[in-house]
DNA sequence: TCACATTTAATTGTTCGCAATTGAATGTGC
DNA sequence: GCACATTCAATTGCGAACAATTAAATGTGA
């Protein structure tokens, strides 16, 4: 009994782990949204209040490079943070050309409000650490090829 | 020697394979970009023409449910796509509320162009054929456990 | 010093992605 | 047959994401 081609026609969408991903990111989003609603972040604002939580007083290009995003997402993004009052934008003194953003005292304060969150995507991944860990990895390393390849 | 806190966590940026997912899909899309440029295509419209060459004349729900997404995308994204004359809009006569999309001679010869588009992610992957399904399988099953999880 | 390149954010314009709403078509329970 | 709910696509508004450009600050070489 011949195979039937689709189950390796490469053009498929059930066979191309882009898709996979692709759709995987998007339903973390639906996930994580009203968990994030509660603290009144996006998804790519925790991202940068993650960040910020690690190191504070960030030129906006660190900030880039950690989430592989440019200023045209960035600058209006931590405008919006700090019209809510979580960080503060200043012009670094020694390089005019650098903004760093700062936490507020109210950005260092919601750090607390999220510590919750983990857990809870955690929960709805419905898998063990070690696995999440060991697929993480993977993920890790076939971004790191793919971002390799766009380098040239 | 204690270990350090950082490496368990769990709001630590490199922890979360929720970062790993998002950026992998980042990192796909600026691979897939220079390719789909020579289709006219973006990577969102891709996913819908591979629907499309897998199944013709379907409703817009269809195309919704397998890319999970809803009219809010789809109808501008389709509207782009009969633009560019790759497929046609109609409304079904069975159910009025419905809108057919169906190719044009221009999406079905499309096709052929978009033959060498996986080969080329496959050797920007790096990665073994295996072990690429692998980690698809792993992630649409995570995928399928979050998507569980948002409807309750 | 001065011309030139580089770095850094900001800006503009296009396309996703989704929540919320609208309006038309269809299905249902009585 | 008729009120009612449901389904489906379209619309509106907002927040990413990125390419391309701009402008200012800084670095470099002759």
């Amino acid at each position: 009994m011949p195979r039937k081609l689709s189950a390796v026609d490469p053009l498929r969408l059930d066979n191309q782990i882009c898709f996979a991903v692709y759709s995987a990111a998007h339903a973390f989003n639906r996930v994580y949204k009203p968990l994030l609603d509660r603290l009144g972040l996006t998804y790519p604002q925790y991202l940068v209040m993650l960040v910020l939580w690690e190191r504070d007083d960030v030129p906006v290009k660190d900030i880039g490079e950690k989430l592989f995003l440019d200023s045209g997402t960035l600058t209006p993004l931590l405008k919006r943070l700090e019209a809510a009052h979580l960080v503060k934008r200043t012009r670094s003194s020694e390089d005019e050309r650098q903004v760093l953003i700062a936490l507020t005292p109210q950005g260092h304060a919601l750090k607390e409000k999220a510590r919750s969150v983990p857990q809870s995507i955690l929960a709805a991944s419905d898998c063990s650490v070690p696995e999440l860990v060991a697929m993480k990895d993977e993920i890790v390393a076939l971004r790191d090829r793919l971002n390799a390849v766009i380098g040239e």
